[in-house]
DNA sequence: AGGGGATAGTCATACGTATGACTTAGGGAT
DNA sequence: ATCCCTAAGTCATACGTATGACTATCCCCT
C-alpha cells in the first residue's frame, strides 16, 4: 500500500454508507438530491440520518476533482486596507456566501504586478477583478484552463474589451458635483486629481469640463489619494495667483488633506474655500465641516459584480454591463463664494 | 465510460509525461523537487521544459485530495470594511502568499453568529480568527476533521484556552496613554469605552485605574465604535457637573465623534479638552487637531498570527503566545489643562 | 565471471466523490 | 405461464496527483 496520509478520521461517504447499510453511490445520490426515481423515501431518510449522526461533510477536494469546478472565486483588489475595497469585498462576499461559493482575495499590493502564478494555491472557477489596467487583464484572461479563458468580470474598468463589467457612474458623479459647485456661484475652481490614471481619467475630465459653464479652471494638479498627498498638492493649488474659491477632489481622503492645506494658509472652509470629495467614505463625516461629496455604492458594486460572475459561471451569461448610479451628498464643506 | 466532464483541455501531468517521453510518476517527482537519486539531471531538464512548454500547472483539487491538505486557511474577522481588520488581513495575506497558502475570508457580518456550515465551500487546513467570544470559538474547534480539532490561532483573544494567541498589548496601551494624560496635569478625566465587551474589557480598565494616580474619573460611558456613537456619548459625558479636562476613548473613530461633541458645546481641543484615541487608524490624522493615540500594529498582528498558524500546520507547534507592543503617538489633541 | 550496489526509472494504487451502465425484484398485463 | 416495465439499488470507473515498491541497467570490484 502506498502510504495512506494520516488515518484521517473524518467520515467519508463510504462511512455513511456502511452506517446506513447502503452503497456509497446511494449516499452520494441522496446527498446530492438526485435520488428521485432511484432511491426510496425510506432509504433517503436512513441515509440522511446516518450522515447527520456521523457529522459527515463531503470532501471539497474530491468533489472539485470529480466535477472539475471548485465553487471558489478570486477577488482581485489593489489593497484591502482601503475602506473602499473593503466595502467592495463585503458586498461580494455576501453574495458569494449566499450562493455557496468561497472567495479568496488576491491583493495586488500597492500596484505590484499580478504574478502569473498568482493562482497556484487556490483552485479558482473565476475572477472578479477591480480597477485594472490592460496588461494584468491579459494575465488573467490567459490564466484559464488550456488555451481558453478564465471566466472574468471586471469592476470599475473600461467596458468593451469582451469582458463583462460593473461600473460606478464616475463621470455622472463628476458632472453632478461640478454643476452643483458652479451653481453655488463659484467661478474660479481648482481641481485635484488622482495620480493613478484609470480608464475614467479622460471621461471624468470631460464630464467636469462640460459642467463648468461660466466657471473657469484656475489650477489643476495630480496627487496620490492620501492625506499628505492631498495636503501638499492643495498647498500649491491655493497659492495660484487667481486664488480658487472652490476645490474639487477625486477622493475624500485627498479632500481631507486639502482641509489641512487651507488651514495652514488661514483659509476657512467653506467661507473662504469650498471643498468637495468623492466616494463618501467614512472620512467624509469625520472632518469638520463634514464633506460634500458624491457617494459611490461600493458594497453594491461588489455585490453586483459577484452576481454577474456567478451567473456567468452558472449560465454562461453574465448579463448586460451594469452602471451603478451614485448620489450627491451635500454637507457643510460647500457654500456660495464670499463676494470679494 | 462514466462521462468525463467537459473535455477539460487543461494539460495534466500525464500530458507533460507524454510530451517529455517519460512516465507520469517521473513528472510528479521532478516537479515536486524530490528527484534526487531517482531522476537524472538531463531528464529533469526535459521534464521541466515540457511542463513549461505546455504551461502545466498542477490541479489543486487532485493534489489536495491526495495529500489531505489544501494549503488554504480561513481568516475570520468581524467585518472587512473596518480599516483595522483590513490591515489585519493585509498582513495575514502577505505571509500566506509568501508561504504559498491561499486565504479565504469569512466575515461574521456585524456580529452575526458563525454558521456551523461556514466551511462548506472551501476546504480549509486551519483558521485564523479574530476577536471572538467563547461560543464561536467552540464552533471553530469542533469543526475539525472527525472528532479532532481544526488547527486554530486566535487574534486579540484571551490566552489560556488551549489555543495559541497573538495579541496587541492593549492594557499596556491604556496604561501608557493614561499616564501621559495624567502627567500633563489633568485631574478630572472622563472615559469613553466600547460597548463590545471583549476579553480585555477588565484588563483595560484595571490598567487605566492603576495609571490614574492623583487623578479621578469624573464620568464614564460606553458607546459603539462609530462616529455618531462617540459624539452622543461624549455629549453626555461633557455635561457632567465637574466637567472633565480630558477624555480618553477606546477608538479613534469614537474620538472623532468626541470632537464633534466638543465643538457642539463650544469647547476647543486641546485648550478646553484633551482627547485621546486608540489604534492609530487613518482617522487619527484626518481630524483637526490630529489625534494623540496609541498605535496598534494591526498589519503585524495579522502577519504574526498567520505565521503562527502556518507554523502550527507545518510543525505542529505554533510557538509561544505573542503580545505585540504598541506605541504612544503624541499629536495635537492633548495639552496641559488650562488653569481654571 | 559473478555479485553487489548505485542509478534511473516505471508500476500500481489510493485519496473521496459523482454518475452512466448494469442488476435484481416485484407486479401487472396478456 | 410469459413478458415487459418500473422501482430501487449496486457496480465500476474516472477525475489528477503523489509515492512506496518494484525493475532494469550499467559499472566496478574481487
Amino acid at each position: 500500500m502506498p502510504s495512506p496520509p494520516p488515518p484521517a478520521g473524518r467520515p467519508t461517504s463510504k462511512d455513511v454508507a456502511r452506517h446506513a447499510g447502503v452503497s456509497q453511490s446511494t449516499v452520494s445520490l441522496v446527498l446530492a438530491g438526485k435520488w428521485r426515481g432511484r432511491v426510496s423515501p425510506a432509504t433517503v431518510e436512513t441515509v440522511r440520518d446516518a450522515a447527520a449522526a456521523l457529522g459527515y461533510r463531503p470532501n471539497t477536494s474530491a468533489r472539485s476533482l470529480r466535477l472539475g469546478r471548485t465553487r471558489t472565486v478570486m477577488l482581485v483588489v489593489p489593497v484591502l486596507t482601503s475602506p473602499f475595497f473593503g466595502a467592495v469585498h463585503s458586498g461580494a462576499a455576501r453574495v458569494a456566501a449566499e450562493r455557496d461559493f468561497g472567495v479568496v482575495v488576491y491583493p495586488t499590493l500597492d500596484g505590484a504586478d499580478l504574478a502569473p502564478n498568482a493562482f497556484s494555491p487556490a483552485a479558482i472557477d473565476g475572477v472578479l477583478a477591480s480597477s485594472m489596467a490592460a496588461e494584468p487583464l491579459d494575465v488573467l484572461r490567459s490564466a484559464g484552463p488550456g488555451t481558453g479563458h478564465l471566466p472574468l468580470v471586471m469592476l470599475d474598468s473600461e467596458p468593451g474589451h469582451g469582458v463583462p463589467t460593473v461600473n460606478h457612474d464616475v463621470a455622472e458623479g463628476m458632472r453632478t458635483i461640478a454643476e452643483y459647485v458652479v451653481g453655488l456661484g463659484h467661478r474660479r475652481v481648482a481641481r485635484l486629481r488622482s495620480t493613478v490614471r484609470t480608464w475614467t481619467f479622460e471621461a471624468r475630465d470631460a464630464a467636469f469640463r462640460a459642467a463648468l459653464g461660466p466657471a473657469e479652471v484656475v489650477a489643476e494638479a495630480c496627487a496620490p489619494l492620501t492625506l499628505d498627498g492631498g495636503r501638499e498638492a492643495a498647498l500649491s493649488l491655493l497659492a495660484a495667483p487667481a486664488r480658487p474659491t472652490a476645490l474639487l477632489c477625486d477622493d475624500d481622503l485627498q479632500a481631507a488633506g486639502a482641509y489641512k492645506a487651507a488651514r495652514a494658509l488661514g483659509l476657512r472652509v467653506p467661507d473662504d474655500l469650498s471643498v468637495t470629495g468623492f466616494d463618501d467614505m467614512r472620512y467624509a463625516r469625520v472632518v469638520e465641516p463634514e464633506l460634500t461629496t458624491f457617494r459611490l455604492p461600493a458594497v453594491e458594486l461588489g455585490a453586483r459584480g459577484m452576481t454577474a460572475l456567478l451567473d456567468l459561471l452558472d449560465t454562461g451569461d453574465a448579463g448586460p454591463d451594469v452602471v451603478l448610479p451614485g448620489e450627491l451628498v451635500i454637507r457643510g464643506s460647500t457654500a456660495p463664494p464670499t463676494p470679494a
